[in-house]
DNA sequence: TAAAATTTTTAGATTAGTCTAAAAAACAGT
DNA sequence: ACTGTTTTTTAGACTAATCTAAAAATTTTA
């Protein structure tokens, strides 16, 4: 049985990993959970001791196959109660992560498939990241980001880089959500923004910003 | 911000103090969560400390208003949590308890207030023990113990006295559920058991054990 | 490749929550 | 009211998770 923090450091260590690291860096882990560098170190030997992550000395982390089976864990359960939040109790998407934060770390496995059974085992959360399933598999999709697309060419919304709280309101100011339909109507070389239409009917310009954190399904 | 562990002696504090006495003693409360005696005097010291209880050494403690405050709203959490787990996840009355254990300790009073709507506000929980309000208001009932029917009169059964999982899975064998009507035949002074007729079709015999457990409105 | 900068680890301390053993206070029975 | 039992508190120690400061290892840069 696993303490909330360890559960912590596991979801943390997977996510640096995932991201575009080899290895996780004690400095990276303490930057992620905003702990003490020596703190880390300490837990991350306890980790090692419980066989959930291979350690060595000044060289960085990697998850032990069962280190990410409770990583993965943890992220189903964050996204199931994510879309839980947003689907039948009408928070909006910009409100759920630290309530889920929460939820997250609630044991029981009946709990989970249930809950995963009753929401009618989505395969996306609200933000369109994927849903693992119980075995820690993640459904693929052909998605690109908007930056990548040229003018032309349209697709649908279905993700995003970012998850701050200001940006997600930020796209609602915009009108832009989850499966919307998007065209690139015109790249601008110069500040690196771009003309969109929305569903056909709305003209939008997105700066840099937005563009380099919305992720889209072509058409 | 209390610890979860903080909010468990609150809550425990509160059952006890409710049940009957007038204050709750350390070993009573160190009975009630299974930690030792020494364990307990110490956290009274700070909880007395945070002004949650009023503590005088050697006197057995109370709780102040916002020491009760707290313990209801967990109570409110933990039962509103057991509607959903039963009414909306289809789990039996017997399995819920220690999930909501671990759900009522789950912060947001925005999520709390969403659930009791999406739950349709309801009064009881699936035991049928009132759930409070957000101001730390029970509903009342008029409601009596088995035993203390005689034979000839009949009623509803809205709750039970005790919450074991074997107690609560025997009642479905015996087919009683919130909700049916029973009408007590006859009562057997020999070893205080009692026949009774549930829904007006199923004969019963009920030992003193069960009926001393069940809590009747009468028609 | 040697010096400087950065990262990581060690050492030693702190806090919350727990324990056992022993002392102190309160209660109960004659 | 005394004596014995029970309850409660104190004393001292342990573990998990954290911290700061300093030492050690690694990486960067010139």
């Amino acid at each position: 049985m696993l303490s909330y923090t360890e559960e912590n450091y596991l979801k943390s260590i997977y996510k640096i990993l995932s991201f575009d690291h080899k290895t996780a860096s004690t400095n990276a882990i303490s930057k992620a959970i905003q702990t003490s560098a020596a703190s880390v170190t300490d837990m991350l030997k306890r980790l090692a001791e419980k066989e959930l992550i291979h350690y060595e000395k000044y060289k960085g982390v990697t998850l032990t196959v069962r280190g990410e089976r409770i990583a993965t864990s943890l992220i189903r359960k964050h996204r199931l109660w994510e879309v839980f939040l947003v689907d039948k109790l009408n928070f909006s998407w910009d409100e759920v992560h630290d309530i889920a934060e929460e939820l997250e770390h609630i044991k029981s496995n009946e709990l989970i498939n249930r809950l995963d059974n009753y929401l009618g085992h989505p395969k996306f959360d609200p933000h369109g990241d994927p849903i693992p399933d119980e075995n820690g598999h993640f459904t693929l999709r052909h998605q690109i980001c908007l930056v990548e697309m040229d003018a032309g060419e349209s697709g649908v919304i279905v993700g995003v880089l970012e998850h701050s709280t200001p940006f997600l309101q930020y796209l609602d100011r915009l009108k832009l959500k989850l499966g919307v339909n998007i065209k690139v109507i015109e790249k601008f070389e110069y500040d690196e923004s771009i003309k969109i239409i929305i569903d056909d009917r709305e003209e939008q310009i997105l700066t840099q910003k937005v563009v380099q954190n919305l992720l889209v399904q072509k058409a």
